[in-house]
DNA sequence: CTCGTGATGTTATCTCATAACACACCATCA
DNA sequence: TGATGGTGTGTTATGAGATAACATCACGAG
């Protein structure tokens, strides 16, 4: 997680702030038309930055298959560990939700018999929710 | 899988053709780049759709997290159906590995509880293989 | 042959993400 | 206190990835 002499600093504030609020996985440049507290935006390598921040110390996920961004649903949100997420993602409404993933022991074992040693691990399932089914 | 009427045609059998030959992960524009058989380049919609089908029918995968494509590595390259695809990734020399992902029935079973119903997952494991935990 | 569906070609544009560089902040230590 | 080094920020510009929209073509069913 944080490197000695990182520092929570007001703009990944602001980022994880915009984040908690809105509770559903955010577009990057949505987060920077809201970064600032006027109205005005934010320069992209600002958010991009915090979020890169934010991700490294599991506060935050990128959900890679739909180009956005979350913070983190689970105890990590407390400054815990980062941690292999899994997320179920409403192809028609887009509602998600961070579900815990499979022990990182057995992705570590199933990686060993190709040689790789694994860091990070995201999973992504997509499909329908309960109410977009109910809709038809 | 593929809808009645959809066809297997000479720019999806191209596409097709330049991920098997590649093996690797590749960029959408390599492909691209790559399409015409007398060097010239493909127009984006062209290489993207084709891609679309391929991965529709699970021939290939479209690994997010690294915003690349490969053939399908199981036996959904000879027209199977789609499947939950894992992919081991080194993040320094970029060697992938598909691996045999979960069965879908834990898949669908962690999905349930949140009332989700699942269609498509991929798992995305980075890390270091083995020759590049050697190089140090 | 005619019609409907699926597929292609083409142009243009949109979204997503990072490189590069100068400067500011802050703790530490001489 | 002022030099130093690591970390963070602001800014400009650009690169990379993907899709919208529309006209036209191919093909099988009836
Ligand atoms: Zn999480
Ligand atoms: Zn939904
Ligand atoms: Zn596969
Ligand atoms: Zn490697």
């Amino acid at each position: 997680m944080a490197e000695a002499g990182e520092r929570m600093t007001a703009p990944r504030r602001r980022v994880l702030s915009l984040l908690l609020e809105t509770g559903e996985p955010v577009k990057a440049y949505d987060l920077i038309a809201r970064f600032g507290e006027d109205g005005q935006a934010a320069k992209p390598p600002t958010v991009y930055r915090a979020l890169e921040f934010l991700e490294r110390l599991g506060m935050a996920h990128r959900i890679a298959s739909i180009s956005a961004y979350v913070a983190c649903s689970g105890s990590a949100a407390n400054g815990s560990a980062p941690h292999a997420a899994a997320f179920l993602i409403c192809d028609c409404c887009g509602a998600t939700r961070e579900i815990a993933g499979p022990d990182q022991g057995s992705i570590d074992a199933a990686a060993a018999g190709a040689g790789y040693v694994i860091a990070r691990t995201t999973i992504e399932a997509h499909g329908l929710c309960l109410a977009c089914r109910e809709a038809g």
